[in-house]
DNA sequence: CTTGAGTTGGTTTTT
DNA sequence: CCAACTCAAG
């Protein structure tokens, strides 16, 4: 993604290259070629005589170490180093010693969705009300928890008030739950691992002493266990390498703590600091405009951003009336942009939620322009792929009930809610799984004989699908597919089921891209590394197609031309980050468009919208605080932009209020997206007559009386 | 036992 | 607005 990085390395990344031992802190501004000096250590270290095996680089996304080990292979640091993301590396930890973290090494690992299952069943197994206590609320409790490295015994030991008390309780119900299960969540990998390290001297040993080096990209976005997580992997050898960006550290909600980062110097006393100030990657005026945004923020450690670029093009900030507008105007620019020459590749739209990505793919379809959502686990949570999953959930760990209970009914096979509910009284009766309690069917007195007759097939099926768990993932996706029913009850469905067959066939080919690459395909380890997919591993850098993405999936990737739509109060900052009376969180929120205004390389434009529909409600929206932090001129010719070849019927009937007369100046008028403003100047040429007006916004716009639907007043 | 209509409630960002 | 849930009819 450092394109733009010159040849050679700078005196200061030099340095940082070639510093070998003690704790060193990279503090490297955006477009700073931060990457580049990564992998120039990883090969300097090699260079150096440290074996590959000795080296530990951690990164923040899967597409991250994958270009990393790519980039390092391409400078000669031959193969064996590790490099991969916190979560994989606690996987492969954990599997390696299993009984001393309390798993079985099929274990599942629990998303967003079976953690919101699970921690539901706790709530209601401890009798608690769940409109009271809401799961997603305590959910991100337990998370934040873990997070700090508590465990459920001794949170439950220090739990003192109400609350504390009763999320104390969940919290313990939710742990039993996953360990019956035979389940992780994200969290508890970190969590186990923290405690593999630090509680057991012999991994401890076995992994401070293999990893002479470890390297840590992104430590801004560090949470506290993945902090002791570094710190107990780099007790012995002192050899710590962090980099990162106070001011582009997003996720502060998920427990990332930016304290990890600004501390770290009086963390390690003797530590090397080396700032990366110059910025190979944008223009002067993109650069000034993000150092005078990001100059608001109180809490951050002060760093300039040097220009290295000549100047260009001026930064647009542009209003629209609404977003269906906002975005046709965006598809106009990049038909602009294409016709002066420039790459699908090298244009990406930037947006703070992920629902605003549908108007802007309605524009691009009707423009015929290419694009590529960058949503990685949305096709992962495809109903059709999630059933697929349980399945093959279910054959390396018979224990996930949360699989189980998924498909046991899917497709429909006569085990209804009844039969189920049956069957689980008799498997906590007897103390064994629910999937070993349908083994035993024919003993449950509750069931009919036809019940027994159904469940017993059910277990045979996954006999047979056990019986073919041998060698490569994808020929078993495809057995598991065909065999489980699926696949009939979607053929069945005709038209409606076509897209969900070709949703499994493209699961199929990705298994398929696993078997290539592994050197030892396993189920496990399959389903284990799509559990890790992150949203950002989807994005394919040379599709020749336009790329659209939320902010903080921005994060470390580059473009010429950028476009960051729906800049509003409300949005960004988001209304639900309470950034009125928490500025922590404002602070954030301004960090989010920090990091999107610098992946900008050379043209920038950022957009606003008078109304938006949100939830289906049409609302008025104010321009963001931020955008007045920028220091540019906002522009003023942009509505007549948009409304040039607009199509809209609401500026058709706009035409005959303003045929009907001209305008002095002076006249006080309406618009229906400005508000009130005064004329200043009126060029009659008939139908084409402008009309300037000051508006009481401050704003001054010249428009073309025809589309402008103004109404005196 | 299944299905579909109707209701309710929650509602950002993601490994 | 949408997903998850409830409940009654088949």
């Amino acid at each position: 993604m450092d394109s733009s990085t010159p040849q050679q390395l700078t005196p200061s990344q030099k340095q940082a290259v070639c510093h070998i031992e003690g704790p060193l802190l990279v503090l490297a501004g955006p477009g700073s070629g931060k990457t580049r000096v990564i992998t120039h250590r990883i090969a300097a270290l090699i260079d150096a005589g440290v074996r590959p095996y000795n080296i530990c680089a951690i990164t923040f996304t899967n597409k991250a170490a994958e270009e990393m080990r790519q980039r390092a292979f391409a400078l000669g640091a031959s193969a064996g180093a590790h490099i991969s993301t916190f979560h994989s590396l606690c996987v492969r930890i954990i599997r390696r010693y299993a009984d001393k973290a309390g798993v079985k090494s099929g274990f599942s690992i629990y998303d967003q969705a079976d953690q919101r299952r699970s921690i539901k069943q706790a709530i209601k197994d401890c009798r608690f009300d769940t409109t009271q206590f809401q799961p997603a609320r305590m959910l991100d409790a337990v998370s934040a928890l873990k997070n700090r490295l508590i465990d459920a015994e001794p949170f439950n030991d220090g739990a003192d008030d109400f609350f504390s008390k009763v999320l104390a309780q969940v919290y313990l119900r939710y742990q039993q739950l996953l360990a019956e299960r035979n389940a992780l969540d994200f969290d508890d990998l970190l969590m186990k691992t923290a405690f593999l390290l630090e509680g057991c001297a012999d991994v401890n040993a076995d992994l401070a002493g293999r990893f002479r080096f470890v390297l840590i990209d992104e430590y801004q976005d560090t949470n506290h266990a993945q902090y002791r997580i570094a710190k107990a992997l780099v007790a012995r050898h002192k050899n710590i390498c962090a980099t990162g960006d106070p001011d582009q550290s997003i996720y502060r909600w998920r427990g990332a703590d930016i304290h990890n980062i600004i501390d770290f110097e009086s963390d390690w006393p003797d530590a090397t600091v080396i700032k990366l100030e110059e910025n190979f990657r944008s223009t002067p005026n993109i650069l000034a405009a993000a150092d005078k945004l990001i100059a608001n923020n109180r809490k951050r450690k002060l760093k300039r951003l040097v220009p290295t670029r000549p100047p260009g093009p001026d930064i647009v900030i542009s209003a629209s009336d609404n977003e269906t507008a906002e975005a046709r105007s965006i598809a106009r620019q990049i038909e602009k942009l294409t016709d002066q020459g420039a790459a699908l590749n090298d244009i990406a739209v930037f947006y703070r939620v992920n629902s605003m990505s549908r108007t802007l793919e309605e524009a691009f379809i009707r423009a015929k322009i290419p694009y590529q959502v960058v949503r990685g686990v949305e096709f992962y949570n495809r109903k059709e792929i999630r059933d697929v999953l349980a399945y093959l959930k279910i054959i390396v760990n018979p224990e996930d009930e949360a699989a189980l209970l998924r498909i046991i009914n899917t497709p429909a096979r006569g085990l209804g809610k009844v039969t189920i509910d049956r069957v689980i009284v008799y498997a906590r009766a007897n103390r064994i799984s629910i999937f070993e309690a349908i083994k035993k069917a024919q003993h449950i007195a509750t069931l009919s004989t036809s019940v027994r007759g159904r469940l017993a097939a059910f277990a045979d099926l996954f006999e047979r699908f056990a019986k073919a768990n041998v060698g490569p993932v994808a020929p078993l996706v495809k057995t598991v597919f065909e065999h489980s029913g699926l696949s009939d009850s979607l053929l069945a469905a005709g038209a409606e089921g076509k897209e969900a067959l070709e949703n499994v066939d493209e699961l199929i080919s990705a298994a398929a891209d696993y078997d290539r690459r592994a050197d030892e395909s396993s189920l496990t380890d399959y389903l284990q590394e799509i559990s890790l997919f992150s949203d950002i591993d989807s994005y394919d850098p040379v599709a020749g197609r336009v790329a659209l993405m939320t902010l903080h999936a921005a994060k470390g990737l580059e473009f010429d031309n950028v476009f960051i739509v729906g800049v509003e109060e409300g949005l960004l900052p988001h209304e639900r980050t309470n950034s009125h009376d928490d500025l922590d969180e404002l602070e954030e929120e301004r960090r989010l468009f920090f990091v999107g205004i610098t992946r900008a390389k050379t043209n920038l434009h950022i957009s606003y919208t008078q109304y938006r529909t949100i939830r289906g409600q049409l609302l008025r929206t104010i321009p963001s605080q931020f955008l007045f932090e920028l220091g540019c001129r906002f522009q003023e010719d942009s509505f007549d932009d948009d409304r040039e070849d607009s199509d809209d019927r609401e500026y058709e009937d706009s035409a005959e209020s303003a045929s009907a007369a001209g305008f002095a100046v002076g006249q006080l008028v309406r618009h229906r997206s400005f508000g009130l403003g005064r004329v200043t100047d009126f060029v009659d040429v008939g139908e084409n007559s402008t009309v300037t007006v000051k508006f009481n916004t401050g704003q001054t716009k010249s428009l073309m009386l025809k589309y402008a639907n103004l109404e005196k007043v």
